[in-house]
DNA sequence: ATAGAATATGAGCGATAACTCGCTTTTTAT
DNA sequence: ATAAAAAGCGAGTTATCGCTCATATTCTAT
């Protein structure tokens, strides 16, 4: 009886054995995203990379949208946790420390796992599962445009919405960019370089 | 007799007739992938929409990639087209209102075709010859520093290389991402607004 | 007028993908 | 010990997609 919903909806793992089962799906996907991209990575595959059957995957996954997704809150869990305590501590300095301090996370951030975060931006899209990643950023903004309403009287510039836009763009795109695209370029010392730059050129633009 | 590549090269269109195919074929990839996304912009469904039988299509296109890398082509073609004047007139002023320019250029580039770039930065799976869009990137880079190189005694930053990734990378992302993303945001002044926010950040970090 | 080149056609092939379902094995609880 | 619930299995179904090829139609040049 009552056993009506069997690969539909997505069990939650009560035994030990189950949990072990998702993360080894969790794990085998982001492998073989990194690793082969997005558009190899099928179901089958996954399953079999997991050491799963498919038969399984689809017990806790009700489809592959949302084993992606899952990976995708996974990773973005992993950076707010890097992000979250030194957050605290630059919204109490004033703008000079505490953007550079930003710019500095934002670059830390990037490199928990680089690869993994290079596909899911630039290869996941297409669907629904998009939104997940617009609403991480817009969570940086409404932060950030807090920070600055905190540091009002420091600004020179009026329209905070339009300077946080700026900002958080720039610095996302700055950082994203140097850590995904331009590796090579990222010595010790390029990187407090580019630090130093992005955070002079928020700095310069919303003080002087 | 000397029949070998049917399918496999592409024809090059020597009529009337099937110039306006090729045209047909590229107009109707590009409404496909605007309308449904490229996962959904099959070669049938495309061939159909343009009114083309499946197999004209591969008479003029060796695969799926090589159709969409031709609208990918066109359009930064099109893009060329706007920026090219304006970006020797802007080479010939000081920092100030040279980049002020720049910026302002575009903002108008992201405009021409709003839904179809969007969708080539967003969904089209940056591998093979679809890696188009990155190499655009550093034609942009390119000139944008040896724009700096010429305005050098102006600047008060020492490594333009690491200059130029901050400017042309932030310039882009912020336009990117107004027109694109925040469309309600932009009313006419708003944009006047921003164009100016993004100059003077920009010339900011370069000058003072 | 006509031959041959260029262009167009579309049924169908082969591959692959997401997902299902009937069944077996393992765990938990009594 | 045993029954029921939880977890696991994988061959097979269904669907779509990129692409081919044998054939038909239209155009060009003589």
């Amino acid at each position: 009886m009552g056993r009506r919903p069997l690969t539909k909806p997505r069990k939650d793992a009560s035994q030990e054995r189950s949990r072990a089962t998702v993360d080894a799906l969790l794990e085998a996907t982001a492998r073989i995203l990194v690793r082969e991209g997005f558009d190899r990575a099928s179901t089958n595959r996954i399953a079999d990379v997991a050491g799963v059957s498919i038969g399984s995957l689809y017990q806790y996954f009700p489809s592959k949208e949302a084993l992606v997704a899952a990976v995708i809150e996974r990773h973005q869990q992993d950076i707010r946790q890097v992000i979250q305590g030194e957050l605290e501590k630059a919204a109490m300095l004033p703008i000079e420390q505490g953007v550079r301090m930003l710019v500095a996370v934002a670059v830390k951030s990037h490199r928990i796992a680089p690869k993994l975060h290079r596909v899911l931006a630039e290869q996941i899209p297409r669907v629904g599962t998009l939104e997940k990643v617009e609403t991480f950023n817009r969570e940086n903004f409404a932060l950030f445009r807090s920070y600055l309403e905190s540091r009002k009287s420091e600004l020179r510039v009026k329209n905070l919405e339009l300077a946080a836009f700026l900002c958080v763009t720039s610095i996302e795109a700055v950082t994203h960019n140097a850590v995904l695209h331009h590796t090579k370029m990222l010595s010790d010392d390029m990187t407090d370089a580019l630090i130093d730059g992005a955070a002079r050129m928020v700095i310069g633009y919303l003080k002087d």
